[in-house]
DNA sequence: CATGAATGAGCTTTCATTCAT
DNA sequence: TATGAATGAAAGCTCATTCAT
């Protein structure tokens, strides 16, 4: 049926990086930076040898996983930004992806704190993607203020910040309770009605 | 021999449970849930073995740290939440005391949606922290919408849980290029400016 | 019987690491610089555990008995010289020492200039272990030309380093088909007719 | 299908197993019997398959280095002394060749008395070796006695295996801090004063 | 045949836990 | 009762060997 499955071993062995990475990212999303070699083997149905030529240790896999899920994680943060000229709608669809990437990649975000991550990058690593995360939404924000939909009296870097710390507490302390579906309402909704200005009197 | 050196020890035990708690948790704020037995016994100048005195094993010690903090955790939003009876007040304490307490018990937070937590307690433990949590502020937001100074189209479960997601990402991305009296001063206006409807018009 | 006895653990702790060091002299002198740390813990009745807690890895284990060795080495031969004021009975007393400490340490020679042995030291080590193993011997030859027992036109430099090798080479192609004592009569003579000259014509 | 082609490849195969071998060697002089089949393959341009086409196992590419070392280095020692019906000039050749194989085929020689080496071959295999390289010099050393250029007074056997000594150990000793050249010369005037009866008073 | 990716036994090292002192 | 040396299961990593391509 699949043409792919046709040559097995040497066409295995280009794909097999591949595997191993989604292998290691499901683990990751588990166990967090403790994931162990032999797991990631045994799941993904290849001796811990062939791990090691793929990815010379541990330290390396984790690099490659964090850098992965970082990278996936941003874009899919920035595709969803970029869905509509609508700042509203942006926002909407940036919630719906924030709330499923952490699902998707749970512990992603405590490592990024995590003290150990500065040993996989060189320290500065850390700050740059707290940054990149930042600019993301930030720049939503600002594009609204400027076309005049969301309310122009706000701390636009703080309130991204607000914003993206709401996807993992939302899914932390909520995600038990409700579905995805249900947050990404609840909060969108929530989110809309803080950051524009209701015509009031 | 002499009851005098009896209850001095006896003091000792109880003083010792404590000590190992202090340090157990000033260890915990630097390395998480991967602190080890012979460094926390090393820096309360205990042997392990009268650590095992204390604390049956690794995870019981765990338990407690976290139930420590958890606890003091609850107990420093509960008191900066009751300090006033004006909700703008009480919002402004609450956030204070909300980012303080990131840089004091740093990876609780990131540990309180860790997977290997659940093996700690019974599933439902964490269900009722997260509660607790939520329920701090949404008594909050509660009273403040209830007295007029909160607008009153928020979802307050919500809300609480925004509030509560951004102490930790505003420690998360900002805390390395503010410092806490910034991060708060900012953090209150964003949140006073988001949670009340300015009059208008 | 032995008094020694008595107090089993932590008079043993002490004791542990003269053992180690023991049992690890004599895995090297099977399996020289491939020695396996397991083998040792075995062989000395201990957990692998036991000996990490006296030296830090490997490599601090192959060094301590590397130096111990050596030092070992150098005292016998040293002893063997400074037991007579006739240079032909220390050399004879060298000879005798020479031959028994390559059954004793076989493989330390090899390993003297085992490339691998300049990683566990600072380079100049394996010189400087040299210097000090010919200037035994070359002091000695010094000592018996200037008394006039030895003959006067040697490169003692060269003699000394001859000597040396001598005991080697006896020992490996000699030493499965004639007993030490046998080698060492038979070198003695061998060395002393050709380090002395015999009255001619 | 063309015979022409079979025979290149059979004469390629021959080559390779050539190439191997060499290369071996040299990866031998620098690590000893811990030289690793992929560093083999890689530097002699072949697949580690390949390698085992040629060789069956680990073991099996040791036997033949070692063997490849020792009859070459018994070949050199042989020549040396064939050179010349004097054997004042023959010695000289013979430390000059001994030298010059001690460079070549490094660890060679710690390796003959190495205890590994035992399971490379059946235990005779050593002594027949030792014999051999004994043999040469004490050929050498018999003949010159007979006719009358080496003293009467020596014991053959044992300064043929001093002298075969002198070779490892002026290279290891001395090898740093002297030149090949110089090495020989002093040695060679060494030996020539040692073994021969200066006319005397 | 040549290739080199895959394999896994085996080695070093760590660290929670025990127990003799 | 406090101690910390001893323990060994378990994790990371290497490298000789195999086998599908």
């Amino acid at each position: 049926m699949e043409p792919a499955e046709v040559s097995t071993k040497r066409a295995d062995a280009v794909t097999n990086r591949a595997r191993i990475l989604e292998v290691a990212l499901s683990v990751f999303a588990e166990s967090g930076l403790e994931l162990e070699m032999n797991e990631i083997a045994a799941r993904a149905h290849l001796g811990v040898g062939t791990l090691y030529r793929h990815f010379a240790n541990r330290e390396e896999l984790l690099r490659a996983i964090v850098l992965y899920a970082v990278e996936d994680t941003l874009a899919q943060l920035r595709l969803a930004v970029s869905t509509s000229d609508d700042p509203l709608v942006s926002l909407q669809a940036l919630i719906a992806a924030g709330l499923h990437v952490q699902q998707q990649y749970r512990p992603l975000f405590a490592v990024i704190c995590d003290p150990r991550l500065a040993k996989l990058r060189d320290p500065s690593y850390g700050q740059t993607i707290r940054t990149r995360f930042r600019e993301i939404v930030r720049e939503l924000i600002d594009y609204g203020v400027q076309i005049g939909v969301f309310r122009d009296d706000l701390d636009a870097e703080m309130a991204a910040v607000t914003i993206l710390g709401s996807f993992t507490s939302a899914a932390d302390l909520l995600g038990t309770s409700y579905s995805l579906d249900e947050l990404t309402q609840r909060l969108s909704h929530l989110l809309l009605t803080m950051l524009t200005r209701k015509a009031e009197k």
